[in-house]
DNA sequence: AGATACGTTGCATTTTTCTCAGCGCTTGGG
DNA sequence: CCCAAGCGCTGAGAAAAATGCAACGTATCT
């Protein structure tokens, strides 16, 4: 849009930490770019950026201006977004960011059902742990959030929840095969395929383990959940996720199933958007498919025993 | 500000109802006028105007647009009034929807307190009735409103409730001068100087009357508090307003006092914002000056007998 | 049927914005 | 200790955008 080209100059620079850098961004020279920073300065009333000899940097005011830039922009995105429903259109941008469980089956499967019935409406999926999300919410750089167990939760505003218990992934050939319930000391007796520490998993691990008194001693550590799915095929390891992230169907190399709430409470998928904000048409529409997925779909049922 | 030109063209030919008037009023060429709305549709992606043989009205696309535009400005106003703010500079501006009843001393001893304290900060004082101050909030025309007895209260947020009861205003010689309760029955024996239908001092008086299956006679009707007052030292009438607007002191001509409650009901006195909007520092630091004052000041301690 | 008010368009003109070159300044490295 | 590099900033001419003017087509009201 041209009348907020000056908005988008003003993140350029903020982006870029200097004019002249953000003046290549941007197919500008330098000292327009600085004209137009200074006109806004001057209308806005007060300098918005501190100079230093290496370059701009936002000062307070400049802060509180960028707020308002970043709200306005998806403002008038999501006033678009209407105006296309409204014209039957429907069209539109969703925008999520997700755990990492999300991944492999469910995010997949229910985009792909929203845009049989909406092919205008594209969709970004971006993974984040859980507190990185709630601050991409709140610099409305995602308009949705599905992450497992977040930490702050003050500008999140849950849309749904659900309860998911940790699972114990591992090889069909091994012991548990045939358990009837899984218990935490039986998994502390194998080696142990855990998730590093940002993640929620490990972190209720870590709680079960310490009520306890015992520790977690991780074979294989790693950010990857896909990577720790794998790696168990390799060796006779037990690794742990959330059900959502795990196949319902056979699978004829890996089973999983939930440990007993007994030993290790479950934790909670935060379906979340920020708080007090007005959604696009598009993600209100598809946050609403999720919610019932959520709540209807086999995922809210998986708290017994479920092959993998 | 320059950016916003655009918008505040906008603004001004759906005012105007039309380009040729707007392009007086904005100094300007109808053509060029119109060119800047072409252009902004062409980039916005839909037109927000129809096009009738009298001129142009927002279509349903528009009146989305319209909405964004007010908030946007108002948001940006607010920023700037942050900014002032942090810069200890303490500027801003208050706009204010009130009923009548606030005119005479309430918010005039208000503003000039809050005014000694913060010389950079102006006002605007506006009267609108119940339903006219609420509009006023959704449309941002007003950042506060302090009304008696509003009606709808959708996008109405209440900081601040006093009760109201209302009082009968007479001449000193009047035989209620020596009574010790004012019964409605009473009043109802004298002329009657009332206020408008739409007021809610009014409305209530209705309500008491029928109940009683007695009807209420005006000898005088009129939409000014200040008239009403100013007739009954003319005629040896009785007329009916709140508290707030009246004086405490003593005063030789007329005096008032509360009717009995088990006439008629009381009213309340409701100082608000639009609902969930985030005001300007002023604005919400005078809303705190208000919520106090109305909660700890002489207004909220008037429920017996005053004298005016 | 004529007058009027409306949005719209082509073209010359004015205003705004941008580029280019250069200045003064601070900083990091030889 | 000086020099190169990077920074924000300024002046003057070039380029681009916005504007004004006159005119056109059309629907409404009298």
């Amino acid at each position: 849009m041209r009348h907020l080209k000056t908005f988008e100059l003003i993140e350029a620079v903020v982006r870029a930490g200097s004019i002249r850098k953000a003046a290549e961004d941007t197919n500008l020279t330098a000292s327009a770019l600085n004209r137009r920073i200074q006109a806004f300065e001057q209308e806005f009333g007060w300098p918005i950026f501190e100079r230093l000899p290496r370059g701009m940097r936002l000062n307070p005011a400049g802060e509180l201006l960028m707020q308002h830039i970043r709200s306005q922009r998806t403002d008038l995105a999501r006033i678009q977004s209407q105006v296309a429903d409204l014209s039957g259109e429907r069209r539109g941008h969703v925008s999520i960011a997700c755990s990492q469980a999300l991944l492999p089956y469910f995010l997949p499967e229910q985009i792909a059902i929203y845009r049989a019935a909406h092919p205008g409406v594209t969709f970004s999926v971006n993974v984040r742990d859980r507190s990185q999300a709630e601050r991409d919410l709140a610099s409305f750089n995602s308009d949705l959030a599905l992450v497992f167990e977040p930490i702050h939760l003050v500008e999140f505003e849950v849309l749904h929840a659900v309860a998911q218990p940790v699972h114990a992934v591992f090889r069909r050939d091994s012991r548990f095969e045939h358990q009837t319930e899984l218990r935490l000391r039986h998994c502390l007796e194998s080696q142990l395929i855990l998730p590093a520490r940002a993640y929620g998993v490990r972190h209720l691990l870590e709680q079960a383990a310490a009520k306890r008194g015992c520790t977690l001693n991780a074979a294989v550590e790693s950010e990857s959940f896909e990577f720790i799915r794998h790696y168990i095929l390799h060796e006779n390891a037990v690794g742990f996720q959330i059900p959502i992230g795990l196949k319902l169907e056979n699978d004829h190399m890996l089973a999983h199933r939930a440990i007993s709430a007994r030993d290790v409470t479950g934790g909670r998928l935060l379906l979340g958007q920020m708080k007090g904000r007005t959604l696009p048409v598009a993600s209100a529409k598809f946050a609403r498919q999720l919610t019932l997925a959520l709540a209807g779909g086999p995922w809210s049922k998986i708290t017994g025993n479920q092959e993998a």
